[in-house]
DNA sequence: CTGGATTGTTACCGGATACAACAAACTCCC
DNA sequence: GGGAGTTTGTTGTATCCGGTAACAATCCAG
């Protein structure tokens, strides 16, 4: 409700805005930018000098103008110099990525990890480790400006401790302060669920661009989601929105790791797949196995293709309720969800036909993720660009003393 | 993303913040607002000499001050002077209200009306009847600043046009358009979905002041709800979010009038309960109907018991679900769920242990309805003077001309 | 090479808020 | 009842921000 010391704040505002601008949408010419922002040519230009003479971006001629008239600077993001670490905490692999301002993945390591394991000294040592390696090899005058880590698990948006997840027992785990003090970098590491992030990343440069009513339907060992609503990720109360994985959508159905029964994830996880195509426990895990069953299904084995069949009723009618409930534009499926979907794009169009009521889903567009197994890292970048993008100047003044 | 031009754009914010503060949270002092606003004495001064000067609020001398210093102007809305009129069309009954700026409700009309039947020319007929009627008492120096209504059906958010509802065969309803043509005040009559609007009015006035994350659950014939999300109402790509009468709580369970099976609707619907208690078709309809149901189960009436433990648990599997997905701080039972939820808390509670996720619920808060019956007309007159709070200066001007 | 078009650059203007100083009005205490 | 202390209204000034306008720079077309 406070509105603050507001000249200030225009220009803060005004700033984050145009950074954003060439940070999602890439090299921008001050003229786009005047016509996109509505404001004049001269105060674009006060902007654009603040921002260079920070060095968040760079005023270059373009090659080929094409058009009459004196052609307009390009204003660029310096993603060579500017640069967050996004780390990401899968079931089945961790990963670091050094991305920078505009979105460039610049270097990224990442290794195979043990399920079900969760030794808070041990990841987050792995992690810090990987990220000063990297570290070493940048130049001089490179400035890492954030840092935020995608896991899979509840996050509690107070204090950012990770407070349930499929490799948490009852224990908290205060990962994000963990790995900021291994960091050293005097920068706190923000922590974020890993389907929310994911969701901010298709939403910011995969599939969902300009969508400002989605859902993002994540699957690894369980089911997690991310909901974007009006443009905003919909956080919650404590910051466990988009949860929609204990969704129940079949009162009767197989016991969940919860405590309840039938909940989307016991229906539609991997397990629930593997076990009806009978394939859990003998052969690989995780996403190879999910495609081993698709193309086998796609071969013409029944088992197969039954099993994909009943997951994807189920995944169809948990589609269909989210849409009631949220009327999305477009509704992603991600991880191994991808080629569950692919694999039964048919049963899920059919439940949506059968429980979905009509105005919602006319204009309702099914997609997979854009961004893959990246997806991840890069929401987690944009959440460690998002002080950033807020306030510009401000941290990079913090960050050149 | 655009910023416009933000000199305009800051005194616009700053006295619809300052009007909004007065407005939902009455009569203020020029002191509070300082403080509250985060903006210099000088600039509240300014802020309120325009608003007085455009007859939005009015400043006094407190009676009394208790403390020492000067005593701080108290600014209060011109809710005699400054007023709109709020529309609501039930399954039950039509209504309209004059309410004042701050929320005063001024003048009230309703008659009853007889279910499943919509003719339009004959609703906005009767409602604009009662608006002229209501007019004509009202002194000369008044005005009306806006109109908006409250429907039980799907408003579509492109155009305001009711598209669906339990009233509505397959045909579309300019509603709003019509409703706006036959009042004649050259104004346009927005329209909101009911649940929608009410679940504004539990936000702006009710029990779920400041909290930013809630759920309202609404029953009349049908089930709707309506979800404030991060502080604002979840309004869907089309503008039907928020209707969680269709969720699946069940798939195997009652047909329901959409073409689905097992929807909330049709499982804790009036219908449902009426049906299972044995009490359909016999004898009356509608609140009192259900209001006996519950009255008999206190009695000891076996058959009632077990309809309210029957609905009870179905509502409390949807409301688990909601909580889930959304992990709100808050779930609000208005209309006829007011009384089943009263009825049937510990079934709900019990559903919510077996399915809802331990953090989302722990924090969680379940609550009945605040405002009652009025809850949709005050929702609709806040839609009404939302654009009054979007540019106070703009909106009087056109008034006085 | 000239004319038209588009944009960068600069100086100036108007508007909005903060700040500071003074006046006004209240309470408390003697 | 009156003075001290406190809080707030009021007014004038300063600062900052964005818009406007005029001019210079640079491109394309012919």
């Amino acid at each position: 409700m406070r509105a603050g010391p507001s000249q200030e704040d225009i220009r803060r505002h005004n700033l984050g805005a145009l950074l954003r601008h060439v940070h999602l949408g890439g090299p921008t010419s001050r003229a786009e930018l005047t016509s996109k922002m509505g404001l004049n040519r001269s105060t674009i230009m006060a902007l654009t000098s603040d921002l260079t003479a920070a060095g968040l971006v760079r005023e270059e001629l373009p090659r080929e103008t094409g058009r009459a008239g004196r052609p307009s600077l390009v204003v660029r993001p310096e993603s060579a110099r500017v640069y967050v670490f996004a780390f990401d905490v899968s079931p089945d692999r961790i990963a670091v990525a050094r991305v920078g301002l505009g979105g460039v993945i610049l270097d990224r390591r990442e290794t195979v990890r043990r399920r079900g394991v969760f030794v808070l000294e041990e990841l987050t040592g792995a992690l810090a480790g990987f990220a000063r390696q990297m570290r070493r090899k940048t130049r001089d005058d490179t400035v890492c400006v954030g840092a935020a880590a995608a896991v899979s698990g509840g996050v509690r948006k107070a204090d950012g401790v990770v407070t349930f997840g499929p490799n948490l027992k009852a224990e908290e785990a205060p990962f994000g302060e963990e790995l900021g003090r291994k960091l050293g970098l005097g920068l706190p590491v923000s922590v974020g669920n890993d389907a929310n992030l994911a969701a901010l990343a298709e939403h910011s440069r995969g599939v969902g661009v300009a969508v400002r009513d989605l859902i993002y339907l994540h699957g690894d060992v369980g089911i997690g989601g991310g909901i974007i609503a009006g443009g905003h990720l919909l956080g919650g109360h404590d910051g466990y929105g988009g949860e929609v994985g204990h969704m129940v959508v079949n009162p009767d159905g197989r016991a969940c790791g919860c405590g309840s029964h039938g909940c989307l994830e016991a229906e539609v996880g991997e397990r629930a797949l593997l076990e009806a195509a009978g394939r859990f426990g003998a052969g690989p895990q995780g996403r190879d196995a999910v495609r081993a069953v698709v193309e086998a299904a796609d071969r013409g084995d029944i088992v197969a293709q039954e099993a994909l069949s009943r997951v994807g009723d189920r995944l169809g009618l948990g589609v269909a309720n989210l849409v009631n409930i949220f009327n999305p534009e477009m509704v992603i499926f991600g991880g191994m969800l991808r080629e569950v979907y692919l694999g039964s794009a048919a049963q899920v169009r059919t439940q949506l036909a059968l429980h979905a009521m009509g105005p919602q889903r006319e204009r309702l567009r099914l997609r997979t993720s854009a961004l893959g197994d990246a997806a991840t890292l890069v929401g987690a970048a944009e959440l460690a660009f998002a002080h950033v993008l807020a306030d510009p100047l401000e941290v990079l003044a913090r960050a050149n003393t």
